[in-house]
DNA sequence: TCTGGGGTCCTAGGACCC
DNA sequence: TCTGGGGTCCTAGGACCC
């Protein structure tokens, strides 16, 4: 989906059409710490951009009203009216293809080889992007390819409102002036050691041998050797069973008082427990806290039971997520005092 | 500018076992 | 005296994706 969030709000408020929009944490009169999820494109003309901090964005706001242009509109993230859309949207998948896969609230694959040529499946997905337009009122974007990698990259270019389709003979001749970037799997760390390199385009990046990228990048540097040929048999699968459910916080000030910590951890672990007990699952091993502290170092600790937390034991994971964070607290594992930014707890190991 | 929250996957060192 | 090889599990950290 193109600008998914801002564009789901854009589709349910009428005063919205046409207006700017940031989805993001929240923010009042300036001050917020997060980040903006997702900016419609017309507030992108302001230079606003997902991942931003969302005080900047609004610095960029103030701007522009300043040059007498139109303000933006501030919205949190609501992930239930999202959710919906999202639902509607994989119903409507559906009805053209029996292998769907949601890769993620906004990204779908799905199979067409049963069409038989790119052709009849571009007509299909003309009919998917009609029919999402006419009951959601959003744009997405759609790639048509030989593999899942293919098709995802085809759907990045044209956005928004797009499609392209690659067939597997013109692979390579469009991939090959592609910046690095655009592969999955690539972020900046790994842009940056190519860039160093010489190596920005996809082109570039088919010269190392296998072995060469191996050795710079380890198992990622093998999975970027075919990657960088359009080589995927990554299979569209339906349904992924999850390995971990954790929450996160991030406090309005920075602090180091005990109280506040303790009382949070606890909220963020009763959150937790009672997702795990929906899950289905009937017992965890490990439990993990996460601190982020002021200067953004970022610790974790974590501890794993032989015989696991059951959903009986609420009480048991309250304490270990308490003896967790208690070092955090002293000089033991913050001897500099260091305020602390952010907690969080996660369990994983799963168990049916 | 000052950096969210939900996840997945990989790596590396150390403990431990045979 | 100076030490194997293979494997698994745990822990911590980091890159990446949306």
């Amino acid at each position: 989906m193109d600008a998914f969030f801002a564009s789901v709000e854009e589709a349910a408020t009428p005063g919205f059409s046409g207006k700017p929009i940031v989805v993001g944490s929240e923010i009042i009169n300036g001050i917020g710490r997060g980040v903006v999820s997702t900016a419609n494109y017309k507030a992108r003309e302001y230079g606003i951009h997902s991942a931003m901090p969302i005080s900047f964005a609004w610095r960029l706001s103030e701007e522009a009203k300043k040059q007498c242009k139109e303000g933006v509109i501030f919205l949190p993230v609501d992930f239930e009216l999202y959710n919906k859309a999202s639902d509607n949207i994989l119903y409507i998948i559906k009805k053209y293809s029996d292998d769907v896969e949601q890769a993620s609230i906004d990204e779908f694959y799905f199979d067409l080889s049963f069409s038989g040529t790119f052709k009849k499946a571009e007509a299909i997905c003309r009919k998917i992007k009609e029919e999402i337009y006419k009951k959601e009122k959003i744009t997405c974007s759609v790639g048509i390819g030989p593999n899942k990698l293919v098709s995802k990259i085809a759907a990045g270019i044209n956005k928004p409102n797009g499609m392209l389709s690659v067939m597997e003979k013109d692979v390579q001749r469009f991939l090959n002036p592609l910046d690095i970037r655009e592969l999955p799997g690539i972020g900046p760390k790994t842009a940056e050691i190519f860039y160093q390199k010489g190596i920005r385009t996809i082109e570039d990046l088919n010269k190392p041998s296998i072995e060469e990228l191996k050795e710079m990048l380890g198992k990622q540097g093998e999975k970027i050797y075919y990657k960088a040929r359009g080589i995927d048999d990554d299979p569209i699968t339906e349904y992924h069973e999850i390995k971990s459910i954790g929450e996160q916080t991030t406090f309005n000030q920075n602090t180091l008082n005990a109280v506040l910590i303790y009382d949070k951890m606890k909220e963020l672990s009763g959150n937790v427990f009672k997702r795990f007990i929906e899950s289905g699952f009937s017992k965890f091993k490990t439990v993990t806290i996460t601190v982020r502290f002021a200067d953004f170092e970022t610790k974790t600790s974590s501890k794993t039971f032989k015989e696991g937390i059951d959903i009986n034991n609420e009480k048991k994971f309250e304490i270990e997520i308490l003896k967790l964070i208690l070092p955090f607290l002293d000089k033991r594992s913050n001897p500099k005092s260091k305020l602390i930014r952010l907690i969080g707890v996660r369990l994983e190991k799963m168990v049916k």
